[in-house]
DNA sequence: CTGCCAGTTCAAGCCGGCTTGAGGTCAATA
DNA sequence: TATTGACCTCAAGCCGGCTTGAACTGGCAG
């Protein structure tokens, strides 16, 4: 992890340094468990300000089961579309309708992509 | 559908129009279908550039069915990390362990998190 | 014929999460 | 002691996918 990203989430507030040695910054041992923390926290969808907000002021973890369980619910409904997608996706590379356009099953995608049903996700991770 | 998007589209080469009255673009009814075409390709994850790539010059979609085998596998992908996130807020809401850290269940996804097996996606949507 | 307003152009801005560049500091090594 | 190179600050840049602003054109209703 670049020191940069240590940098910018001092300076967001994520972590802090308890003191320095000239210029430097030292951590506390226990940053390590933090920044795994953050990255929890990402990995979930959570944006820098809503881990933020997980963290008290005394530096402890203090975590919403609500927002938590919320949060869940979200990835569960990201996870129904993109199975729907995953399906809809192996379906079109194996369809033998000469173009896609006149396979049932494509055009019925298609429609419910345009209805709304399906959105577009931040780009998937490779 | 905001006219800026058409224009960006248009811009970026997925769709053209077939003329203008004055200075106003005049789209072929077809283009309805392509803009399902497009949206359904990024909500399958594909890029601008990518969906481009699925439009022969002469308009008609030509599709990849290895890219589309591939695309479908790294959604897979997408939805086992998703799964497992999903799993592990449920249980960090539910967990009856005073401090999150000290719940072995808690600290072993911390853990995997750290190594690096699940990585941030981009923004779940909404 | 005139005015309105939805269209047009081009450039610039926005979002989040960092990274990068220029220019400076200083603890540790040889 | 001199050098090294990893750190420092601050501001700006990048990415994709659009949106927005200012300044404009022109088809159509009245």
């Amino acid at each position: 992890m670049p020191a940069s990203t240590l940098r910018y989430y001092e300076e967001r507030g994520l972590i802090a340094s308890i003191g320095r040695r000239g210029m430097r910054r030292i951590f506390a041992p226990g940053i390590v468990e933090r920044l795994a923390l953050i990255a929890l926290g990402r990995a979930a969808g959570l944006s820098l300000d809503e881990i933020a907000t997980m963290f008290a002021p005394d530096g402890l973890p203090r975590i919403d089961r609500a927002m938590l369980h919320a949060k869940a619910d979200e990835i569960d409904a990201s996870i129904r579309r993109l199975t729907a997608m995953r399906d809809g996706l192996r379906h079109a590379a194996e369809c033998p309708a000469p173009s896609h356009m006149e396979c049932p099953k494509f055009q019925r995608i298609v429609r419910a992509t345009a209805k709304g049903a399906i959105r577009a996700p931040g780009r998937a991770p490779a």
